[in-house]
DNA sequence: CGAGATTGTTTCACATGTTATACATATGGA
DNA sequence: TCCATATGTATAACATGTGAAACAATCTCG
Protein backbone atom coordinates (compact mmCIF):
# COMPACT_ATOMS: atom_id res chain seq x y z
CA UNK A 1 0.00 0.00 0.00
CA UNK A 2 1.21 3.57 -1.13
CA UNK A 3 -0.29 5.31 2.65
CA UNK A 4 -3.44 6.28 3.82
CA UNK A 5 -5.10 8.03 1.42
CA UNK A 6 -9.02 7.09 1.54
CA UNK A 7 -9.06 8.19 -2.86
CA UNK A 8 -6.83 7.87 -5.09
CA UNK A 9 -5.72 10.58 -7.03
CA UNK A 10 -4.97 9.87 -10.58
CA UNK A 11 -3.03 11.87 -12.87
CA UNK A 12 -6.61 13.24 -14.49
CA UNK A 13 -7.51 14.94 -11.29
CA UNK A 14 -10.00 12.49 -10.68
CA UNK A 15 -11.53 11.80 -7.36
CA UNK A 16 -12.71 8.22 -7.31
CA UNK A 17 -13.45 5.60 -4.83
CA UNK A 18 -10.60 2.82 -5.15
CA UNK A 19 -11.98 -0.40 -6.08
CA UNK A 20 -11.04 -1.59 -2.23
CA UNK A 21 -14.12 0.79 -0.97
CA UNK A 22 -16.76 0.29 -3.53
CA UNK A 23 -19.84 -1.69 -2.35
CA UNK A 24 -20.49 -3.35 -5.59
CA UNK A 25 -17.08 -5.01 -5.99
CA UNK A 26 -17.02 -5.97 -2.49
CA UNK A 27 -20.97 -8.29 -3.02
CA UNK A 28 -19.18 -9.45 -6.04
CA UNK A 29 -15.96 -10.86 -4.36
CA UNK A 30 -17.62 -12.27 -1.41
CA UNK A 31 -20.47 -14.01 -4.10
CA UNK A 32 -17.71 -14.94 -5.84
CA UNK A 33 -15.74 -16.90 -3.23
CA UNK A 34 -18.92 -18.56 -1.50
CA UNK A 35 -20.05 -19.68 -4.76
CA UNK A 36 -16.76 -21.20 -6.13
CA UNK A 37 -17.59 -23.74 -3.10
CA UNK A 38 -21.13 -24.76 -4.66
CA UNK A 39 -20.27 -24.65 -8.45
CA UNK A 40 -18.07 -27.91 -9.01
CA UNK A 41 -20.85 -30.18 -6.84
CA UNK A 42 -23.54 -29.02 -8.95
CA UNK A 43 -21.60 -29.27 -11.91
CA UNK A 44 -21.09 -32.97 -10.78
CA UNK A 45 -24.70 -33.57 -11.01
CA UNK A 46 -25.29 -31.69 -14.34
CA UNK A 47 -26.78 -28.74 -12.74
CA UNK A 48 -26.08 -24.98 -13.09
CA UNK A 49 -26.20 -22.19 -9.97
CA UNK A 50 -29.48 -21.25 -11.94
CA UNK A 51 -30.98 -24.38 -12.44
CA UNK A 52 -30.54 -25.62 -8.69
CA UNK A 53 -32.48 -22.31 -7.63
CA UNK A 54 -35.06 -23.17 -9.62
CA UNK A 55 -35.26 -27.03 -8.39
CA UNK A 56 -34.80 -25.40 -4.25
CA UNK A 57 -37.78 -23.17 -5.19
CA UNK A 58 -40.13 -26.06 -6.16
CA UNK A 59 -38.93 -27.78 -3.77
CA UNK A 60 -39.62 -25.78 -0.97
CA UNK A 61 -43.48 -24.60 -2.15
CA UNK A 62 -45.04 -27.83 -1.97
CA UNK A 63 -47.73 -27.05 -4.81
CA UNK A 64 -47.36 -25.56 -8.19
CA UNK A 65 -46.04 -22.32 -9.09
CA UNK A 66 -46.74 -20.03 -11.88
CA UNK A 67 -43.41 -18.67 -13.86
CA UNK A 68 -43.77 -15.11 -12.18
CA UNK A 69 -43.60 -16.79 -8.28
CA UNK A 70 -40.68 -18.91 -9.34
CA UNK A 71 -38.99 -15.50 -10.75
CA UNK A 72 -39.58 -14.10 -7.46
CA UNK A 73 -38.25 -17.00 -5.32
CA UNK A 74 -35.63 -17.30 -7.15
CA UNK A 75 -34.52 -13.62 -8.19
CA UNK A 76 -34.03 -15.15 -11.86
CA UNK A 77 -35.32 -12.75 -14.88
CA UNK A 78 -38.01 -13.85 -16.93
CA UNK A 79 -35.86 -14.10 -20.20
CA UNK A 80 -33.62 -16.63 -17.95
CA UNK A 81 -36.14 -18.37 -15.97
CA UNK A 82 -37.82 -18.86 -19.54
CA UNK A 83 -34.88 -20.44 -21.30
CA UNK A 84 -34.20 -22.20 -18.10
CA UNK A 85 -37.66 -23.90 -17.63
CA UNK A 86 -36.95 -25.33 -21.36
CA UNK A 87 -34.34 -27.06 -20.60
CA UNK A 88 -35.63 -28.31 -17.09
CA UNK A 89 -38.12 -29.39 -18.69
CA UNK A 90 -36.41 -31.16 -21.67
CA UNK A 91 -34.12 -32.78 -18.83
CA UNK A 92 -37.40 -34.40 -17.15
CA UNK A 93 -36.75 -32.39 -14.15
CA UNK A 94 -39.94 -29.69 -13.69
CA UNK A 95 -43.21 -30.07 -15.17
CA UNK A 96 -45.14 -27.77 -16.76
CA UNK A 97 -49.02 -27.78 -17.43
CA UNK A 98 -51.41 -24.16 -18.14
CA UNK A 99 -53.51 -23.08 -15.64
CA UNK A 100 -56.98 -23.44 -16.63
CA UNK A 101 -58.28 -20.83 -14.52
CA UNK A 102 -55.80 -18.09 -16.45
CA UNK A 103 -54.64 -19.78 -19.03
CA UNK A 104 -51.70 -16.89 -19.81
CA UNK A 105 -50.00 -18.81 -16.79
CA UNK A 106 -48.72 -22.11 -16.82
CA UNK A 107 -47.82 -23.97 -13.57
CA UNK A 108 -44.84 -25.82 -12.70
CA UNK A 109 -43.85 -28.50 -10.57
CA UNK A 110 -40.98 -30.96 -10.11
CA UNK A 111 -41.38 -34.72 -11.70
CA UNK A 112 -40.31 -37.53 -9.47
CA UNK A 113 -36.70 -37.53 -11.23
CA UNK A 114 -36.61 -33.47 -10.41
CA UNK A 115 -37.17 -34.75 -6.67
CA UNK A 116 -34.57 -37.29 -6.90
CA UNK A 117 -32.65 -35.05 -8.16
CA UNK A 118 -32.97 -32.67 -5.08
CA UNK A 119 -32.45 -35.46 -2.94
CA UNK A 120 -29.24 -36.68 -4.05
CA UNK A 121 -27.91 -32.92 -4.30
CA UNK A 122 -29.72 -31.08 -1.27
CA UNK A 123 -27.58 -33.21 0.99
CA UNK A 124 -23.79 -32.15 0.25
CA UNK A 125 -25.14 -28.95 -0.52
CA UNK A 126 -25.97 -28.41 3.10
CA UNK A 127 -22.69 -29.94 3.61
CA UNK A 128 -20.94 -27.14 2.34
CA UNK A 129 -23.09 -24.55 3.46
CA UNK A 130 -22.46 -25.81 7.23
CA UNK A 131 -18.45 -25.93 6.04
CA UNK A 132 -18.66 -22.40 5.02
CA UNK A 133 -20.98 -21.58 8.72
CA UNK A 134 -18.61 -23.22 10.88
CA UNK A 135 -15.42 -21.15 8.68
CA UNK A 136 -16.99 -18.30 9.01
CA UNK A 137 -19.27 -19.06 12.42
CA UNK A 138 -23.04 -19.03 12.94
CA UNK A 139 -23.95 -16.16 14.68
CA UNK A 140 -21.55 -13.73 12.60
CA UNK A 141 -23.53 -15.09 9.35
CA UNK A 142 -26.81 -14.28 10.54
CA UNK A 143 -25.30 -10.71 11.47
CA UNK A 144 -24.48 -10.45 8.03
CA UNK A 145 -27.26 -11.84 6.31
CA UNK A 146 -29.45 -9.05 8.57
CA UNK A 147 -26.72 -6.34 7.59
CA UNK A 148 -27.57 -7.27 3.88
CA UNK A 149 -31.09 -7.02 4.48
CA UNK A 150 -30.56 -3.82 6.06
CA UNK A 151 -28.87 -2.55 3.02
CA UNK A 152 -31.81 -3.34 1.10
CA UNK A 153 -34.24 -2.27 3.13
CA UNK A 154 -32.09 1.14 2.83
CA UNK A 155 -32.05 1.14 -1.02
CA UNK A 156 -35.46 0.18 -1.35
CA UNK A 157 -37.34 3.00 -3.33
CA UNK A 158 -35.54 6.19 -3.58
CA UNK A 159 -35.76 6.02 -6.98
CA UNK A 160 -36.00 10.07 -8.36
CA UNK A 161 -34.34 11.56 -5.34
CA UNK A 162 -31.50 12.77 -7.47
CA UNK A 163 -33.37 14.82 -10.28
CA UNK B 1 -45.30 -16.84 6.23
CA UNK B 2 -46.41 -19.95 8.11
CA UNK B 3 -44.40 -19.69 11.22
CA UNK B 4 -41.29 -19.94 12.95
CA UNK B 5 -39.46 -23.05 11.31
CA UNK B 6 -36.28 -22.20 10.07
CA UNK B 7 -35.89 -24.77 7.31
CA UNK B 8 -38.88 -25.95 4.73
CA UNK B 9 -39.92 -29.11 5.40
CA UNK B 10 -40.98 -30.29 1.73
CA UNK B 11 -43.38 -33.42 0.90
CA UNK B 12 -40.19 -35.59 -0.41
CA UNK B 13 -38.45 -34.78 3.47
CA UNK B 14 -35.75 -33.28 2.40
CA UNK B 15 -34.14 -30.99 4.76
CA UNK B 16 -33.12 -27.40 2.67
CA UNK B 17 -32.43 -23.95 3.53
CA UNK B 18 -34.87 -21.48 2.46
CA UNK B 19 -33.77 -19.19 0.19
CA UNK B 20 -34.06 -16.35 2.82
CA UNK B 21 -31.03 -17.89 4.73
CA UNK B 22 -28.72 -18.57 1.81
CA UNK B 23 -25.87 -16.60 1.41
CA UNK B 24 -25.31 -16.48 -2.09
CA UNK B 25 -29.16 -15.16 -3.04
CA UNK B 26 -28.43 -12.34 0.19
CA UNK B 27 -25.41 -11.50 -1.70
CA UNK B 28 -27.40 -11.49 -5.25
CA UNK B 29 -29.85 -9.57 -3.82
CA UNK B 30 -28.17 -6.99 -2.35
CA UNK B 31 -25.77 -6.75 -5.36
CA UNK B 32 -28.51 -6.14 -7.43
CA UNK B 33 -30.26 -4.05 -4.87
CA UNK B 34 -27.00 -1.46 -5.48
CA UNK B 35 -26.64 -1.74 -8.97
CA UNK B 36 -30.10 -0.92 -9.71
CA UNK B 37 -29.06 2.40 -8.71
CA UNK B 38 -26.06 2.85 -10.68
CA UNK B 39 -26.84 1.04 -14.30
CA UNK B 40 -29.07 3.99 -15.61
CA UNK B 41 -26.68 6.53 -14.79
CA UNK B 42 -23.74 4.66 -16.81
CA UNK B 43 -26.13 3.44 -19.41
CA UNK B 44 -27.03 7.61 -20.30
CA UNK B 45 -23.26 7.57 -21.03
CA UNK B 46 -23.26 4.17 -23.17
CA UNK B 47 -21.31 2.44 -21.01
CA UNK B 48 -21.97 -1.31 -18.81
CA UNK B 49 -21.03 -1.92 -15.50
CA UNK B 50 -18.01 -3.82 -16.63
CA UNK B 51 -16.78 -1.42 -19.42
CA UNK B 52 -16.91 0.75 -16.23
CA UNK B 53 -14.84 -0.77 -13.96
CA UNK B 54 -11.61 -1.18 -16.53
CA UNK B 55 -12.09 2.41 -16.95
CA UNK B 56 -11.58 2.76 -13.57
CA UNK B 57 -8.92 0.36 -12.84
CA UNK B 58 -6.85 2.42 -15.81
CA UNK B 59 -7.90 5.47 -14.07
CA UNK B 60 -6.64 4.44 -10.69
CA UNK B 61 -3.27 2.80 -12.23
CA UNK B 62 -1.39 5.89 -13.66
CA UNK B 63 0.76 3.59 -15.91
CA UNK B 64 -0.44 0.90 -18.46
CA UNK B 65 -1.69 -1.98 -16.95
CA UNK B 66 -1.50 -5.34 -19.04
CA UNK B 67 -4.17 -7.37 -19.22
CA UNK B 68 -3.84 -9.62 -16.53
CA UNK B 69 -3.47 -6.99 -14.33
CA UNK B 70 -6.51 -5.61 -15.40
CA UNK B 71 -8.70 -8.67 -14.87
CA UNK B 72 -7.42 -8.93 -11.29
CA UNK B 73 -8.06 -5.65 -10.64
CA UNK B 74 -11.60 -5.53 -12.08
CA UNK B 75 -12.72 -9.40 -10.90
CA UNK B 76 -13.11 -9.60 -14.81
CA UNK B 77 -12.69 -13.39 -16.22
CA UNK B 78 -10.25 -13.44 -19.40
CA UNK B 79 -12.43 -14.07 -21.63
CA UNK B 80 -14.61 -11.24 -20.92
CA UNK B 81 -12.09 -8.87 -20.50
CA UNK B 82 -10.90 -10.01 -23.79
CA UNK B 83 -13.93 -8.64 -25.32
CA UNK B 84 -14.43 -5.61 -23.81
CA UNK B 85 -11.50 -4.63 -24.39
CA UNK B 86 -12.09 -4.64 -28.21
CA UNK B 87 -14.79 -3.06 -27.42
CA UNK B 88 -13.17 0.42 -25.63
CA UNK B 89 -10.78 -0.04 -28.35
CA UNK B 90 -13.59 0.39 -31.15
CA UNK B 91 -15.00 3.31 -28.54
CA UNK B 92 -11.19 4.64 -28.50
CA UNK B 93 -11.94 5.24 -24.83
CA UNK B 94 -8.30 2.36 -24.69
CA UNK B 95 -5.65 2.16 -26.07
CA UNK B 96 -3.31 -1.35 -26.37
CA UNK B 97 0.21 -1.59 -27.37
CA UNK B 98 2.37 -5.01 -27.64
CA UNK B 99 4.88 -4.52 -24.31
CA UNK B 100 8.50 -4.82 -26.08
CA UNK B 101 9.84 -6.39 -23.68
CA UNK B 102 7.04 -9.62 -23.82
CA UNK B 103 5.04 -9.81 -26.54
CA UNK B 104 3.03 -11.77 -25.32
CA UNK B 105 2.01 -8.95 -23.19
CA UNK B 106 -0.34 -6.16 -24.25
CA UNK B 107 -0.31 -2.70 -22.22
CA UNK B 108 -3.52 -0.51 -21.92
CA UNK B 109 -4.01 2.77 -21.28
CA UNK B 110 -6.96 5.41 -21.29
CA UNK B 111 -7.09 7.35 -24.21
CA UNK B 112 -7.46 11.23 -24.06
CA UNK B 113 -11.40 10.44 -24.54
CA UNK B 114 -11.02 7.98 -22.21
CA UNK B 115 -9.77 10.24 -19.34
CA UNK B 116 -12.44 12.72 -20.58
CA UNK B 117 -15.11 10.00 -19.98
CA UNK B 118 -14.01 9.02 -16.67
CA UNK B 119 -13.98 12.36 -15.71
CA UNK B 120 -17.80 13.17 -17.21
CA UNK B 121 -18.63 9.75 -15.36
CA UNK B 122 -17.42 9.80 -11.98
CA UNK B 123 -19.01 13.12 -10.25
CA UNK B 124 -21.80 11.25 -10.72
CA UNK B 125 -21.43 7.96 -9.84
CA UNK B 126 -19.50 9.07 -6.83
CA UNK B 127 -22.43 11.30 -5.61
CA UNK B 128 -24.67 8.16 -5.88
CA UNK B 129 -22.50 6.01 -4.19
CA UNK B 130 -22.66 9.38 -1.27
CA UNK B 131 -26.55 8.74 -1.10
CA UNK B 132 -26.39 5.08 -0.47
CA UNK B 133 -23.33 5.90 2.62
CA UNK B 134 -26.29 8.17 3.52
CA UNK B 135 -29.42 6.35 3.67
CA UNK B 136 -27.48 3.00 5.11
CA UNK B 137 -24.82 4.77 7.47
CA UNK B 138 -20.80 5.15 6.62
CA UNK B 139 -20.11 3.35 9.73
CA UNK B 140 -22.38 0.83 9.00
CA UNK B 141 -20.94 0.74 5.59
CA UNK B 142 -17.57 0.30 6.79
CA UNK B 143 -18.58 -2.40 9.07
CA UNK B 144 -20.22 -4.65 6.20
CA UNK B 145 -17.22 -4.18 3.40
CA UNK B 146 -15.04 -5.51 6.76
CA UNK B 147 -17.05 -8.15 7.20
CA UNK B 148 -17.62 -9.43 3.65
CA UNK B 149 -13.85 -8.41 3.71
CA UNK B 150 -13.83 -11.02 6.65
CA UNK B 151 -15.72 -13.79 4.80
CA UNK B 152 -13.59 -13.99 1.44
CA UNK B 153 -10.56 -14.52 4.06
CA UNK B 154 -12.72 -17.36 5.67
CA UNK B 155 -13.22 -19.16 2.59
CA UNK B 156 -9.85 -18.74 1.42
CA UNK B 157 -8.19 -22.05 1.02
CA UNK B 158 -10.45 -24.64 2.21
CA UNK B 159 -10.19 -26.08 -1.14
CA UNK B 160 -10.03 -30.11 -0.91
CA UNK B 161 -12.08 -30.62 2.93
CA UNK B 162 -14.99 -32.24 1.62
CA UNK B 163 -13.17 -35.19 0.08
C1' DC C 1 -70.35 -6.54 -26.31
C1' DG C 2 -65.86 -4.62 -27.99
C1' DA C 3 -61.78 -1.60 -28.38
C1' DG C 4 -58.06 -0.31 -25.40
C1' DA C 5 -55.25 -1.05 -21.40
C1' DT C 6 -53.16 -4.61 -18.43
C1' DT C 7 -50.85 -8.87 -17.24
C1' DG C 8 -48.08 -13.37 -17.76
C1' DT C 9 -44.86 -15.23 -20.59
C1' DT C 10 -41.84 -15.61 -24.37
C1' DT C 11 -38.65 -13.96 -27.93
C1' DC C 12 -34.95 -10.92 -29.68
C1' DA C 13 -30.56 -8.75 -29.50
C1' DC C 14 -26.64 -7.94 -27.35
C1' DA C 15 -23.23 -8.21 -23.32
C1' DT C 16 -21.22 -11.05 -19.91
C1' DG C 17 -20.13 -15.46 -17.10
C1' DT C 18 -17.93 -19.96 -17.23
C1' DT C 19 -15.19 -23.76 -18.71
C1' DA C 20 -12.21 -25.72 -21.95
C1' DT C 21 -9.16 -25.16 -25.51
C1' DA C 22 -6.10 -22.87 -28.92
C1' DC C 23 -2.38 -19.87 -29.97
C1' DA C 24 1.82 -17.27 -29.58
C1' DT C 25 5.74 -16.05 -27.01
C1' DA C 26 9.09 -17.10 -23.20
C1' DT C 27 11.81 -19.86 -20.39
C1' DG C 28 14.58 -23.68 -18.71
C1' DG C 29 17.23 -27.29 -19.26
C1' DA C 30 19.30 -31.62 -22.30
C1' DT D 1 20.37 -25.03 -30.41
C1' DC D 2 16.09 -27.50 -29.66
C1' DC D 3 12.48 -29.42 -27.30
C1' DA D 4 9.33 -29.55 -23.41
C1' DT D 5 6.96 -26.79 -20.48
C1' DA D 6 5.02 -22.61 -18.66
C1' DT D 7 2.72 -18.21 -19.26
C1' DG D 8 -0.26 -14.35 -21.38
C1' DT D 9 -3.97 -13.72 -24.19
C1' DA D 10 -7.60 -14.91 -27.33
C1' DT D 11 -11.37 -18.02 -29.19
C1' DA D 12 -15.02 -21.41 -28.94
C1' DA D 13 -19.23 -23.02 -27.06
C1' DC D 14 -22.76 -22.75 -24.19
C1' DA D 15 -25.58 -20.57 -20.28
C1' DT D 16 -27.17 -16.43 -18.14
C1' DG D 17 -27.95 -11.20 -17.50
C1' DT D 18 -30.31 -7.22 -19.29
C1' DG D 19 -33.52 -4.18 -21.67
C1' DA D 20 -36.91 -3.85 -25.19
C1' DA D 21 -40.48 -5.62 -27.77
C1' DA D 22 -43.80 -9.27 -29.22
C1' DC D 23 -47.63 -12.20 -28.07
C1' DA D 24 -51.62 -14.12 -26.11
C1' DA D 25 -55.05 -14.07 -22.65
C1' DT D 26 -57.53 -11.18 -19.45
C1' DC D 27 -59.67 -7.26 -17.67
C1' DT D 28 -62.12 -2.71 -17.85
C1' DC D 29 -65.09 0.46 -18.93
C1' DG D 30 -68.06 2.90 -22.15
Amino acid sequence: MTGTTPTVDPPTGIDLRPFARSLPMALLRAREATMRRFRPHLATHGLTEQRWRVLRALTGAGEPLDVGEVAERTFLLAPSLSRILTDLEELGLVDRVADTADRRRSLLSLTDEGRRMVARVAPESEAIYGQIEQRFGAARLDALLAEMQGLEDALAGFEGEAT
